[in-house]
DNA sequence: TTGACATATCTTGCAATGCATGATATAATA
DNA sequence: TATTATATCATGCATTGCAAGATATGTCAA
């Protein structure tokens, strides 16, 4: 499909803030960042997304990672992920950016007719 | 500056959307195109990502182009730009993806808290 | 034990788009 | 003549999401 395609041109940007989204206030290991993602299916990303983006978020100074031992009866490494002070102050910026930006897209999209 | 770089990310697909809906009722020229687009401050784009952008767009049959001699006293060669069938039923699907797109992620943004 | 499956993370190189930069050409104006 | 505005073009780079496959552990069934 043509659309998928520009689907996932959509998903630049926006998916590294929907992951500081999601850390905003909880810590969350990566597979449940994913699962979360996952549940909005306007959102969904594939699996080799998740890692790459988590590690270049960590090596940017916009999150934390901490391991932590399995602690139900499935003991796997878990590796838990939380918002540094500046990834949280770069997450409110995100957050006007998109607003601003889907506001005039919107606006070109219907308005274009009458403005001049 | 960090977030500007992140704004050029949030561009990629939209950009392409947003030349198709300027042409959506019109056919206009290059750099027409583009002083449409810079009105809105947050999709302004740089100039050089135009001309690339509508060749492409004419490659893959979503626009026409045909060269009219200058009408007014500036007679500069102008390329005008239209839409194809295809191109218009590919900005209807565009249209409906980017609406869910939006749906998805602010609600994510604004619900997390509640779903589960 | 063995094998299959789910969980959880990691790594490497590719694909696609917007950007920076600079070039070309013409007409109007100083 | 020189400068500025208009209008288009071409080339290579930077960034991000994706595909694909590798690794490791624990559970459960045969």
């Amino acid at each position: 499909m043509i659309i998928d395609k520009w689907k996932s041109q959509l998903r630049k940007g926006t998916t590294e803030m929907a992951v500081l989204l999601i850390l905003e206030d909880r810590e969350l290991y990566g597979l449940e960042i994913l699962n979360v993602i996952t549940k909005y299916e306007g959102l969904a990303i594939a699996e080799g997304t998740i890692y790459p983006l988590l590690h270049r978020l960590q090596r940017e100074g916009k999150v934390d990672a901490h391991w932590v031992e399995g602690d139900g009866p499935t003991s796997h490494m878990r590796k838990y992920y939380s918002l540094t002070p500046q990834g949280r102050q770069i997450l409110n910026q995100m957050k006007t950016v998109w607003g601003e930006f889907q506001r005039d897209l919107d606006a070109l999209g219907e308005g274009e007719a009458f403005n001049e």
